[in-house]
DNA sequence: CTGAAAGCGCTTACAG
DNA sequence: CTGAAAGCGCTTACAG
């Protein structure tokens, strides 16, 4: 009954009276041959007697298969790709497979964690950094390392990407602001290049244009609600101040609202409406109630595993793409009627 | 140049006109045996050629060392541990080694996942997950499997536990009640057992009793806003409506507070005060200014790590133990003066 | 300093 | 259905 983690297929198979092949087809769940009952019991009671449980190490490296698989993720994030690497996390696990997490530090060598990657035999990859994430996910693909890029989009056959629709997401942005009355408008986006980003504003401008509003207030800043309310500030003093301002981020929102309750007398949202994006939980917090853009980031992470598992099980051969729409949520940071 | 994942080190050796043995040396950071500059370099050249990475795998399961640490969490999971995971998994990362997640599902199998832990072959673990924690960590000391409880303290000789001061934090909370002159006060707990929140109450209770305050209206809810904001609604409705709120945690505080704001004409924190448990980003928002207990987090992360690789390279053959001080902080959800 | 060889704990053809 | 044997890609005594 006293496990142990040095107790091997030979020890169970000296006490059980068989060969150390035996024990092994009875303890691998992917073992084509098939042993006699009995004998499979009387290899069980060993093993259960000696606390053997097969080294996993060693298994992966002759199949090739060690039943992990890489999570790429960035540092630092901020609440919703936290949520995302939970989740993604437990996805896995379900489905078989223990994460490996390697995190992409601000300033560190992407070379560095590509190497690791590989060297840590995964049996697939999910980035979810999108910084450089192409630049990563081709080099993996080049060693035949399974990758999914998590909400990245890259025209590159081969790659496989499951991501929201940002660009759409941005239009819907701006018809909810036009259709509400709004003419004078603000982005703020995020001051690093990263594509849901660049996705999301050129959409929003793209559908502003359509309805002829092309002078836009264009304001950049970190991902967090500090930026988010040094931000606010500046736009309260402007001097032709925005009444709709989309966020880039529902963090950065709650931030531009704070700036605008504790440092102005505009009131949200009849003289301000916010937008924020990714629909992250303190995003209905009734202080905030910001309408926003939601994420479904159960669908992503569902669909980005199963692609990854078809691409490892060779189920598919071809580069899985797929775009997920997004909803806007309306809640109490906009108008519901033109003005 | 180009790289390719089943290029071996006796391909490199080939290629080199050298032994394997020497290729395994030049690429094995811990080698003993020193290999000649000019050999090592020829031989650095023919790896960089053909691209070799060293198999972690293979080299693990010789050398009894995978340079993986096992990581367990709960799911599902609030921002406070979101973003220790998120922290761990860096901090470990910088220390050498990489993280495996293990998720503890909410009605999983213990037994399943100690399991996993041990066949994975990690050189240590670190257990966030109060629930059933001590249960896992004794299994695993077991086993031989340096192992760190984090944030949860048994006295147990073997088990390390890096934890915060949950019991004085506790008390910190009903001294400052006591100190602005509350006497009406309200406890909400978690519904579920365990370690630090009861170590909460205990502190909390015993200081308040020291200062002749023995009734107090104890409610207990999930670890949500949602779950807070119903409790909150709760608390307003009765004959007796507390003038001062400790939340077991932020989230739920914050539930609490949007709760009276919107349902109630009463003031916070003229009316009632609020305190909450963690220091999570979001207390610091304007719009909650949350009095709070500070967990140090980066400190309880880094003493968890240190602890840990101490026991991994054996310079600690005792467990570590060791309780950190937490702090609390005061903003605006509580009175500055006695009323 | 370098190489031949054994071995880590498994899986998996190959025989029987 | 079962066993003996080779081999996965490394590390590491042991000789030289």
């Amino acid at each position: 009954m006293k496990s142990n983690r040095s107790v091997t297929s030979k020890d169970v198979a000296k006490l059980a009276g068989v060969s150390q092949s035996t024990v092994s087809r009875v303890f691998n769940p992917n073992s084509n041959r098939e042993v006699k009952p009995d004998i499979k019991e009387i290899v069980l009671d060993a093993g259960k007697k000696l606390g053997y449980k097969p080294n996993i190490i060693a298994r992966g490296l002759v199949s090739k298969k060690t039943n992990m698989v890489g999570v790429v993720v960035a540092n630092p994030i901020g609440p919703f790709y936290s949520k995302i690497i939970t989740e993604l996390t437990s996805k896995l696990q379900q489905n078989g497979a223990q994460p490996l997490i390697f995190t992409l530090e601000d300033q560190e060598d992407i070379q560095k964690i590509i190497d690791k990657v590989l060297q840590y035999q995964v049996d697939g990859v999910i980035i979810t950094s999108s910084a450089l994430s192409v630049e990563m996910a081709d080099e993996c693909i080049e060693n035949d390392l399974p990758t999914v890029l998590f909400n990245v989009y890259k025209n590159h056959n081969k790659i496989s990407c499951i991501y929201s629709d940002n660009r759409e997401s941005g239009r819907m942005v701006a018809k909810l602001l036009v259709d509400t009355g709004h003419k004078n408008i603000a982005h703020i986006t995020y001051k690093k290049q990263a594509f849901t980003i660049v996705e999301r504003k050129q959409g929003f401008y793209e559908e502003l244009k359509k309805h002829g509003i092309e002078y836009i207030i264009e304001e950049s800043c970190d991902y967090t609600y500090e930026a988010g309310y040094e931000v606010g500030l500046k736009l309260i003093q402007k001097k032709n101040i925005p009444d709709g301002v989309f966020c880039v981020s529902d963090v950065i929102a709650m931030g531009v609202i704070d700036a605008i309750k504790n440092e102005s007398d505009l009131k949200i949202p009849e003289d301000i409406a916010i937008i924020g994006f990714d629909d992250i939980p303190q995003a209905s917090w009734k202080s905030y109630d910001l309408t926003t853009i939601h994420q479904p980031v159960e669908l992503l992470i569902d669909k980005s595993v199963d692609a990854l598992f078809k691409l490892i099980n060779k189920t598919s051969t071809e580069d899985i793409i797929e775009k997920i729409s997004t909803e806007i949520v309306i809640r109490q940071s906009t108008r519901n009627i033109k003005k």
